[in-house]
DNA sequence: ATCCATGATGAATATTTATTCAAATTGGAC
DNA sequence: GTCCAATTTGAATAAATATTCATCATGGAT
């Protein structure tokens, strides 16, 4: 597999489980998964990745996705609702300005939900049956932009463009 | 009224209105306002305020408020959602560990889910009447942390510690 | 009013992050 | 396979941003 698609999905479980508060403490957590690599690279990976430097209510910067509640609760801290997604969700795939996305029966509408407050700039609605969930991104949406976001809340996703 | 106050609200608006992608930017912006004051300033400004540089889906960085939509639409950036939340505002005060926000009849169902998904990390959770909202700040959370989120979706927001 | 504590600020600087530029690698098309 | 264009990358550097430290202002308390 891709070296650069690993190492962006070990980015984004390490800025979920993480507080991390710079680009070097992030490149040590990742030098320690066996990744080599410069901090320039970082700094494009986390600017593909959207994510973005938070300043938190501790008056600390931290690392986070766009939008997303970093209060860090015991709860859902291990418990990470973004693996149960990737479990839910099969295959994405591309027909014309739209895509589809394929869940296991019974997740799409809550999917479609996350999708829709998570992928607002790129994704202008969403429409879920019981397994499948239409998306119809903006205007001047690339597909490979679609696949970006949804990599970033849904973790492993698989696809066809 | 304070200065500090002042140039806050100013670089919410500029913020909100503009696609500032440098703290330089949005320091010219606010001298044409008529403010003056150091880098260092509007560095800690925009800590205060939780004031994000975010990779925009063009590839540029711009400012934005952390899990702000900002595709930018003629839609809605002139009429600006934040400014009708702050006309159907009227005050914010505190009791114990809690917080009653009174607003225009029929406004406080809106103006509490605006709430919910903009200040989930201070605020636990709202109840919203017809014009009353009650606020539960999530433990830890003081006063002044509440009033300056509430700050950031609100503008001009009238309170009382 | 005076004192004290707290907050706000700027200049300089440290730190962090983004970009440039050149090199290396990858992934087709043939 | 070779070639070419795209992409990826690192080292160095530029650019941007955060913090330090000293100073100044502000707002009580007495």
């Amino acid at each position: 597999m891709d070296i650069k698609k690993e190492r962006h999905i070990a980015i984004r479980r390490a800025v979920k489980n993480h507080s991390i508060s710079s680009q070097e403490e992030l490149k040590n957590i990742l030098e320690k998964d066996g990744f080599t690599f410069a901090q320039a690279t970082l700094s494009r990976d986390i600017k593909e990745l959207k994510i973005v430097k938070y300043p938190d209510v501790n008056g600390d910067y931290i690392y986070t996705f766009h939008g997303e509640n970093n209060y860090s609760s015991e709860l859902n801290s291990s418990a990470d609702e973004n693996e149960i997604s990737s479990r839910a969700t099969s295959s994405l795939e591309f027909s014309g300005g739209l895509a589809i996305l394929k869940t296991r029966p019974g997740y799409a509408m809550g999917i479609a939900s996350d999708i829709d407050s998570l992928a607002s700039e790129e994704i202008l609605g969403t429409i879920a049956g019981d397994d499948t969930i239409l998306l119809i991104p903006r205007e001047g949406i690339s597909r490979k932009a679609v696949i970006d976001v949804l990599q970033n809340i849904i973790l492993n996703l698989k696809y066809e463009i």
